[in-house]
Formats: C-alpha cells, sequence, structure tokens
DNA sequence: CTACAAAACTAACGTTTGTTAGTTAGAATC
DNA sequence: GATTCTAACTAACAAACGTTAGTTTTGTAG
C-alpha cells in the first residue's frame, strides 16, 4: 500500500506525531520562521518547555516534515520511471503522484515549497540533491517524449515548469475550494495540462 | 508607457528605494520572517539604526513591495478587459501581462507570493481585496471563454488555478535558466498554457 | 501501595529582534 | 562663515526567541 508511512504519520498516534502534525498546520499559515515554540505549544494547549519532551528542537520539526515528503516523491518518481509505456503515460502517473500526496499530506506540502531553506547542514544538502534528481528525472522523460514525436517541440523547461509549478501549487487550492472528488481532479488536471484548454 | 513607476523604482534612484530594493532581494532568499533589520543594513554596508533615516520600519519596507506590485497587476487586469477582443485573446494579454511584470521586478514578486499574509491592518485588507478582485476578474473571463465556445469545457477554477499557479511561479525559474528572450518566452507560454503539451 | 515512566509544569538563561535616542561628519545653501 | 540637511554612527532598550534545568503531576504495572 502506497504512503502507508505517511498515513500513519498524519494520524497523529503518538504525542509526537501530534506536534508535528500541529506545526505543519501553523507552518503552512504564517511560515516556518513566523512560527514559535510559544505559538505550536499554545495551540496543543501545554507550555513551550513540555514540547521538548518529545522532540529535541524546532528544526526536527521542519526536517521531519520536508525529508519525509521529499522521500515519497522520490519514491514515487522511480516507481514511475521502471513502470513501462509511453511517456506521456508516464507524466499522467506523475500528475496522479502529485496529486495522491497533496490530497494525503496537504499541511506538510507547504513546508517542503516554502521553507525547505531553512532546514541546515547534512538535512539541507539531501532535501537539494533529492529535488534536483526528482526534477532531473522528470527533464528526461519530457525529452524523451519530445523526441519520439508525443510532446509538442517546446522548450522542455518551459513545459517541465508549466506542469511542476502548477502541481507544486495544487495544495494551496485543494481545500479553498471545497475539496473537490479526488478522481475528478486528477482528470481535469491531466486533461488541461496535456491537452491544453483551448 | 507602462511600468514607468515600477521602472523608476527599480533603478533604485534614492537610498530609500536601493533600502528596498536590497530588502526584495533577501525576502527572496529567506522570506520575510527570516530577513533581519542587521541583514539588510550590512548588505548595504550601513548600520541597522542608520536604516530608520529613510523608511519608518520594517513593515514599510514590505508593504512598499507588496502593494506597488499589487497595483500594477490591477491596473493591468483593467487594461485588459476594456481591451475588444475575444476571451482567448485576452487570457493572452494576461499572461504576457504576468510575463512583463516578473522580468521588470522577479525579486519583489517573491514577498508578493510568500509573504503578504505578514502584512498589517489596512495594508493587509487591501492586499487580500485586489488580490479577490484579480481572481475573480480572471475567473469570469475563463467562464466566458467556457459559454461561447472558445474553451474546454473544464471546471473553470482548475483553469484559472493551472494558469495562474504556473505564472506566480514564473519569477523562480526565470532567471535560473539562462534568463531566455522574453519574446520567446512569451510565445511559448501562451502556447503551452493554452495548447497544452501532447 | 509502591515504583516507574510519561508528560506536564515553573523559572530562567543567553541571544536576537525591531526600534529609539542622541551624536557626528560632510555637503549644500544662505 | 554660519546654518541647515543628509546620512551615517554608537549605545541601548524592551520584547520575543529557542532552549535548558529541575520539579511536579498523572497514569499504569508489579
Amino acid at each position: 500500500m502506497l504512503f502507508t508511512y505517511l498515513a500513519a504519520s498524519m494520524s497523529g498516534n503518538t504525542r509526537k506525531e501530534e506536534i508535528i502534525m500541529v506545526a505543519s498546520r501553523l507552518f503552512k499559515e504564517k511560515g516556518y520562521t513566523a512560527v514559535t515554540m510559544r505559538d505550536i505549544a499554545q495551540t496543543m494547549g501545554i507550555k513551550a518547555a513540555s514540547l521538548y519532551n518529545h522532540i529535541s528542537g524546532k528544526q526536527e520539526l521542519l526536517s521531519r516534515l520536508v525529508l519525509r515528503l521529499a522521500e515519497e516523491f522520490t519514491k514515487g518518481m522511480e516507481a514511475v520511471q521502471e513502470q513501462p509505456g509511453s511517456e506521456v503515460s508516464k507524466i499522467k502517473r506523475i500528475i496522479e503522484l502529485h496529486i495522491d500526496i497533496t490530497v494525503n499530506a496537504s499541511e506538510a506540502l507547504a513546508a517542503l515549497n516554502n521553507d525547505w531553506m531553512h532546514l541546515e547542514g547534512e538535512d539541507l544538502k539531501r532535501f537539494v540533491h533529492m529535488r534536483e534528481a526528482y526534477e532531473e528525472n522528470f527533464r528526461s522523460i519530457i525529452k524523451k517524449g519530445i523526441e519520439n514525436g508525443e510532446l509538442q517541440p517546446h522548450h522542455p523547461e518551459v513545459i517541465l515548469f508549466s506542469i511542476l509549478s502548477t502541481l507544486r501549487t495544487l495544495y494551496i487550492w485543494y481545500q479553498k475550494r471545497g475539496k473537490l472528488d479526488v478522481n475528478v481532479l486528477k482528470k481535469d488536471m491531466v486533461s488541461v495540462l496535456l491537452r491544453g484548454i483551448v
């Protein structure tokens, strides 16, 4: 089953995971730097110092959120690459991957998109590496698609960026707009991103 | 001439505009909250206290950046609405508007996208109102386009979101990728966003 | 009932933050 | 030559920050 680890973490079974969930909600609204440990504690109904019985510090909250999700994307991309089929079908699967993760972890996605630069040391390096690898894999799928005539001969960078920025920002819209059905959303997104709107 | 005020402000003719420019660069990299007045001062080669000879405080830096740009978008949208022609041609003009602003003020766009929520009081209200109006105007163009058969009958929200999130994130990619020619970029973006990639 | 672990508390620490007050050097104006 | 203006400076403040140390409460197993 996909997203099992993600699902377990989102349900917040341990106190630690509860804190991480609360943090992700606050990070989404104000950003990592603007959220204080006292904010997180107050939302949980406890004092800031009590948080340290469960976590090592603020950085751990960020790195758990971001790296956990980045690994999910990396795993998803690997699965797509191993699958047989056309390049267009792979792009479809990537779109669906993003939508699945958005639906299951929309809060944490905000941290991944907006606050990854506040990671430190090895965590930051690892994240940047994963992100670059992800984009490079996506790019080579697009290039192959252009070469064999599946895709229009546009600059690959423009295609990559236009799809990826839509998918990465999806978390903002999904839930502002009444949470439409996931399968309907997938179908619409695939159609709009691949075949355009006119 | 369009963007005159914007261009004047970006050239940094006064000391105050210099500070605002430096701030926008730093805000783009780390976000509003993570940037300190000492950071800004150090980048300018002066002490933090000296900044207050030119500006009233940190908030002013943010609100100048964000509201100035928001007004540029609002003016642009008004111009598009007054223009005759098909709905598709209006969408084209909107795409070009975003690209023009991105090229002329890519730094400030980061603040507008990521840090608007740190505006306070009346500034925040004004921004949110302008943003909602902008989206509503865009949405009604799309709806009209669907009604008269220019556009595919997708959920307007999906179309709006997919175009807008691409355009809003453009500032990240434009300059990471060697600053391609503006007119080429416009043509490619219009083609990809309107007619898709397959 | 006792022992223990989990999870909360109070109090405080050393820094960093945005900002203010008062001062000074140099250039422009009268 | 005196005055005003511009733009920098030093010094410091009060508040807020992440975090630590030590203590108390609470629930559970022997």
